[in-house]
DNA sequence: CGTTCGGTTGAGCTTTGTCAAACCGCGTGG
DNA sequence: CCACGCGGTTTGACAAAGCTCAACCGAACG
């Protein structure tokens, strides 16, 4: 396994053993959070990006008393803070959901990777962008989706993130993540998530209960979500098409 | 005025005489769209990036026949297509809203900008990075705000980015989007649109016509669409706090 | 002028939210 | 080993928010 952050990389960009040197010099140890845990609490200072090694996690922030807002669901080797970077506080909590590993890349390295590396940066980049990417598509999905098509696109979302790391076999994957917390995903309350999941798998769709989750048939699951199946695509490895 | 890239830039990072030279050299001369043009469009090669020069225009894509998602007004000043750069073939669409003027700026210069600058790599970055948080507000209020408080929230965020471009005095401002646009953008029925806005000037928070917006009521209105104060505040102009 | 586009208004309906109660599996402490 | 409580799920009844359809109005424009 080695580092997570060549890891990832290696699926952006074209890395030499120079970029690889690079990156690990700068990698630190992994740290354990437990289930529930805050590991980045919204206006703390910014000390590093993450990329999550295990578990399921939860970028989000509390709008008011009784309502919150959760934008993202991280999983196994996901980035988090990429953004967040730009700013000296953090903008938002990330949440474990699970127990969660995480490796951390101190924000500081980040000078020294833009100073040695075009084309690290380039990809710092085009992380960023592809995130921006799915956060348009999170935009469309939350205006002008019904709850039914929300949640079907949700869980496709899903077995398409865990397949491209392995984690999605035969259609089903684990999936420990609370109708509530669904809820404020796709904003809806628990109990309207509750009634959809349901309706999906009275339907034979889908069949799930506290921990897995498994689709039964994709094909009208895809016709129910109207899901663009360009999304979460081939990733692109340069900002012109050529190794830069 | 000189060059739009220059003015933008000067507001995220500190520029010397060399990364201006370096940007002038790269930017070309302005272009025209009529109202109502559609100024990229989806699926067609990206080759450029934009500033917007003057006018308004959205970023938005077809969902369906009759579904078309708002992602973003864009206005004087504003970025366009800072994200799509890493992709081969354009996101989505950008339709002029009003008779436009763009400054662009060619795609494969970015290269040269990440080469000859860590600065302005920074500067990109931030840029980037700041647009996906506004985008995290608006996925906040697509998810978890009623439409008084949606459309309230839009106004007020409009005062805010006309107010900081010169162009809002005395809190009335040009306002040349239609309700169906805002509807597609918030997420609600253009019908619903109106009802909310007349429900605002009854009650004397704004005033409006079909061409300008005034904000009558500012506190109340802060109050109504529960607005966070912070947002789209102060700017960074690096990574870690010092000129890098 | 007549047409078109956007805004306004009302009526009825659909979707989603709220509240309350029951349920279920699981871990804890008696 | 059982009772209990807790967190999460499920269900139903009802209320609210928002949508659709249809009609009308007024300004802009050819």
């Amino acid at each position: 396994m080695g580092s997570c952050m060549v890891e990832k990389f290696k699926y952006y960009i074209d890395l030499n053993d120079d970029d690889i040197d690079l990156l690990l010099t700068l990698e630190e140890s992994k740290e354990h959070y437990r289930a529930g845990q805050t590991i980045n609490k919204r206006d703390n200072d910014v000390k590093e990006i993450f990329i999550i090694s295990e578990g399921w996690s939860v970028i989000s922030t509390k709008l008011d008393q009784n309502v919150r807002s959760v934008f993202d669901v991280k999983l196994n080797g996901d980035f988090v803070g990429m953004g967040e970077v730009s700013f000296p506080k953090h903008l938002y909590d990330l949440v474990a959901l699970t127990d969660v590993v995480v490796c951390p890349f101190p924000k500081d390295h980040l000078d020294a990777i833009f100073k040695k590396s075009v084309k690290l940066s380039h990809a710092f980049y085009n992380v960023l962008s592809r995130e921006q990417a799915v956060l348009y598509e999170r935009i469309a999905s939350l205006g002008r989706r019904t709850a039914l098509e929300k949640v079907s696109h949700f869980i496709i979302e899903l077995s398409v993130r865990k397949k491209m790391i392995g984690m999605c076999i035969e259609d089903s994957f684990a999936f420990p993540i609370t109708q509530a917390d669904i809820g404020d995903l796709l904003g809806l309350s628990s109990i309207h998530v509750n009634r959809s999941m349901n309706e999906l798998k009275r339907h034979d769709y889908i069949q799930y209960d506290r921990t897995t989750m498994k689709i039964i048939d994709m094909e009208r699951l895809l016709n129910v979500a109207n899901f663009n199946r360009n999304f979460l695509g081939a990733p692109v490895k340069s900002f012109t098409g050529d190794a830069a």
